[in-house]
RNA sequence: GCCGGAAUGGCGAAAUUGGCAGACGCACGGGACUUAAAAUCCCGGGAACUUAACCGUUCGUGCCGGUUCAAGUCCGGCUUCCGGCACCA
């Protein structure tokens, strides 16, 4: 028979939310627990069915370790400033804010629809200005501590519309409004100094429990490097100074390369011969983005600087200089020694152009391939290195460049400062004022939040300014330090700094004062366990790492990480494996799933699909399987045979081993085999053909954290005591996971030969002399000499023979 | 291109981390119930060969090679797909 879900889950629901249940307790004296998931951008899609898997998985968490006593904080919030709210605002004539409001509403009947056991009273919305006011502020700290600073970079500039352009707005090399050209274009802006915390981020993933994958994407994305800073003289007078991880190879740079941006360039033109060919390769390079640059298949174009000579310290050799896409101008000194002996993009380079190939480690085939993998050999052609491996060759050169005072050992970064100007209106206003006479002033930190003007539009300026530079009436205002009049900064935040904070926020959601109070983050802080996608790796986890360790340098947070766990769920991909997105029209909207089979199906079957980590298609057929389970589990009540307190005999191994394995399986994200379990442990019970009210009350403990709705309506419709959640976790008896007999297969060569059931504990003695009275197995024993005999408790036999 | 992942039956996937490959579920096939169908319940399915059946045997975790008594799992070399690449979030 199919139970009513409809009623039932309508029903609980109601109840949760207008009790606020599973609302926190601000009693500092209870044991805390405080699983996070990220919060959604409520985008105009609505709910994408790949949202819930974070939302279900840490759901059952925080519903558990409620049942084991916690005091659990799991909140639910709105990261709602950014680009697409903007451009759907613009282009249908609606205000963001109105847009968002929208958005949100029905995110939010969605993400009830679940039955999440989200705490209500401590929803945020990063656009809400009781919530920026603290954004802002903490830019303003920032920038008190000389961490927020304005610096230029370039931006995507559409030629055509002649706006700024976010990299996804850029297709192709075009704008993909308008198909005009898109080029880079020098700008200033608000930077932020992540940098100068490179080397703690990295240091401190030691302090915190993050899947090895994700530590590897974040030491690689700051991208530590050893080496050092070289000064080269050069023909004209001004000095080029290298960053480089190999100086020991320096008397085999035998040119240097110069990124297009770099300033010198500007200034050398008048004395370069062929100005006019760099000026157009320059303009040429604005077009290409970094990857295309920095692609390692795509040709190296470059050019000479005519008429200017670099002089290489070593040598004293005159060696030319070009300028070339391939070095950067945003990583090391945007110079670099070319030694294309022991480079591949050098070595490829200096083929082209026809610049000597000098190698200055013995071991490999210069003039045939780049010779990269030095570390064994010695080195040639290099003076008073000549003889020394890598390693001493390093040491000996830094210490020459010492003496001589061209050159020291260096740390660099990979790793870019954060640029967090955006020329838009839906981001929060930087809080600062532009005065003649003093500069940059900040806001006074009692005239926040800078609430963002109401304008009629927002679309962009053809400047490449922010909208918000139109409203002569909030441009204009007084210098917070001297008075005079003055400007304010029109550039907004980008999406990315409110997210990382929001989860102080929920420790104390209404505080007017402060981000929250002292006592409340020290209580709740750290996040016990941070679930979300891979895609967050290095530029939101990131972020959020960098924000905390500041706010905890200037005593503001009590911890120096904010996250003590990471994990991450794989992406719900389509019933074609391909990423759900509205062009590929193979988007399952999750209300739908809803409406056919319920909320606890629709938890059940995000958490049955597969391995948690990984991506895994959704295929709406098998979603059967988990009504069916659910069906038959309702109907569980038709099949109670007594009233007792105590497992029954023929039961009791079989629950215990499933609580052990369902306990487990959820500290582990092995949802999968969790929901696995309890169904073999359903068929168990039909097979027995009923069961007890006391296996009834713990079968629904543990079904209750992954649907709950039906759960609690049994555990009513059976009148037991208060609600299945609010009961305590099952425990498990170890001696009773343990079946008394074991099957163990018996291998000849790696070969199954037969079978045999003996007692678990068996020695190796009595589980061979047992498998040896097989007659099949004696049989061909005896053929042969057993060389060598395996046993492996409760797995198997191998008996090795001779040939 | 660079960095990080993934690949197992018809399908989604399991596999105590080196120990019986395919738990659990979908789909499918057979049976029960039914006047019948649906639903439900029970049983059966990796492939090939062999056999009248049972029994054998061989092959099987993307591809090629290696280590080991034993490899989905470890090592070396590939292929394809997915995510990120700093202004999508």
């Amino acid at each position: 028979m199919e139970y009513n879900f409809k009623a039932i889950e309508k029903k609980w629901q109601d109840f949760w939310y207008t009790s606020n249940l599973f609302a926190a307790q601000n009693n500092t004296k209870l044991p805390k627990y405080y699983p996070l998931v990220e919060f959604p951008y409520p985008s105009g899609a609505g709910l994408h069915v790949g949202h819930p898997r974070s939302y279900i998985a840490l759901d059952i968490v925080a519903r558990k370790r409620r049942m084991q006593g916690f005091n659990v904080l799991y909140c639910m919030g709105w990261d709602a400033f950014g680009l697409p709210t903007e451009n759907y605002a613009i282009k249908n004539k609606i205000h963001p804010k109105l847009v968002n409001k929208r958005n949100v509403a029905h995110f939010k009947e969605q993400i009830k629809s679940l039955g999440l056991s989200f705490d209500w009273s401590r929803e945020i919305d990063t656009t809400d200005e009781k919530y920026y006011r603290f954004t802002q502020w903490i830019f303003l700290q920032l920038f008190k501590h000389g961490l927020a600073y304005k610096g230029e970079t370039t931006v995507n500039w559409c030629t055509k519309c002649k706006v700024v352009l976010a990299n996804e707005e850029v297709v192709n090399g075009c704008c993909e409004r308008c198909s005009g050209p898109v080029v880079k274009k020098n700008k200033s802006q608000w930077m932020l100094k992540i940098t100068e915390y490179a080397q703690r981020l990295l240091d401190d993933l030691e302090l915190v429990d993050y899947p090895q994958k994700v530590k590897t994407s974040q030491i690689n994305w700051i991208g530590r490097s050893e080496g050092a800073e070289i000064k080269f003289k050069t023909t004209i007078g001004d000095e080029l100074e290298v960053y480089t991880t190999r100086p020991d190879t320096i008397f085999g740079a035998t040119y240097m390369v110069i990124a297009p941006e770099h300033k010198l360039i500007q200034k050398w033109l008048p004395h370069c011969k062929n100005a006019q060919q760099v000026k157009e390769y320059i303009k040429e390079s604005a077009t290409k983005s970094d990857l295309e640059r920095t692609d390692l298949v795509k040709e190296k174009t470059g050019v000479k600087l005519e008429g200017i000579m670099g002089i290489n310290p070593a040598t004293n050799q005159e060696i030319p200089i070009f300028i070339a896409d391939y070095v950067l101008v945003s990583y090391g000194t945007g110079v670099i020694m070319a030694v294309p002996a022991h480079d591949e993009r050098d070595w490829e380079f200096a083929k082209k152009y026809n610049l000597p190939i000098i190698p200055v480690i013995s071991g490999g085939q210069t003039n045939q391939e780049p010779y990269t993998a030095t570390n064994s050999g010695q080195l040639i052609n290099s003076g008073f290195l000549n003889g020394k491996n890598v390693a001493e060759a390093k040491e000996a050169i830094i210490n020459w460049l010492k003496e001589e005072g061209i050159g020291n050992k260096k740390v660099n970064f990979k790793l870019r400062d954060w640029i967090f100007s955006r020329q838009r209106y839906w981001g929060e206003p930087i809080p600062i004022v532009h005065c003649k006479d003093c500069g940059c002033v900040p806001l006074n930190e009692t005239d926040l939040p800078l609430r963002l003007p109401e304008i009629e539009s927002y679309e962009q300026t053809d400047t490449g300014e922010s909208p918000l530079s139109k409203i002569e009436e909030w441009v204009n205002c007084k210098c917070p330090k001297c008075g005079k009049p003055a400007q304010r900064e029109t550039d907004t935040m980008p999406q990315w700094a409110g997210s990382s904070w929001y989860f102080l926020r929920y420790c104390d959601p209404h505080n007017q004062n402060e981000i929250a109070s002292k006592e409340m983050l020290k209580y709740w802080l750290p996040v016990d366990w941070y679930n979300g996608g891979m895609e967050h790796t290095t530029l939101h986890l990131l972020y959020s790492r960098f924000w905390h360790k500041f706010l905890y340098d200037i005593g503001v947070v009590p911890t120096v990480e904010p996250y003590k766990k990471r994990t991450s769920h794989g992406m719900i991909l389509g019933a074609n494996n391909e990423k759900m997105s509205k062009s590929r029209g193979n988007v399952i909207n999750p209300d739908e799933v809803i409406a056919q089979y319920g909320a606890d199906t629709m938890r059940l079957y995000e958490m049955f699909i597969g391995d948690f980590e990984t991506a895994a298609p959704w295929n709406t057929d098998s979603i059967k399987g988990c009504k069916r389970f659910l069906d038959r589990v309702f109907n569980l009540q038709d099949i109670i045979t007594q009233k007792a307190d105590n497992f029954s005999k023929e039961l009791e191994v079989k629950f215990n081993k499933a609580i052990k394995k369902i306990s487990q399986d959820i500290e582990t994200l092995k949802f999968n085999t969790a929901i696995a379990t309890l169904m073999s442990l359903l068929g168990d019970i039909y097979r027995n053909k009923g069961l007890n009210t006391f296996e009834l009350k713990i079968f629904l403990q543990l079904l209750c954290v992954f649907a709950p709705h039906i759960a609690e309506e049994i555990w009513s419709i059976q009148k037991f005591e208060s609600l299945a959640c609010k009961q305590t976790w099952p425990q498990f008896n170890e001696d009773l996971c343990k079946e008394e007999t074991v099957e163990i297969a018996v291998q000849i060569n790696g070969k199954i030969k037969a079978r045999i059931e003996i007692p678990a504990d068996s020695t190796q003695e009595e589980a061979l002399a047992e498998a040896k009275k097989i007659d099949t197995v004696k049989q061909i024993l005896n053929t042969a000499q057993i060389k060598k005999e395996i046993y492996v408790k409760g797995r198997l036999i191998n008996f090795v023979l001779e040939n």
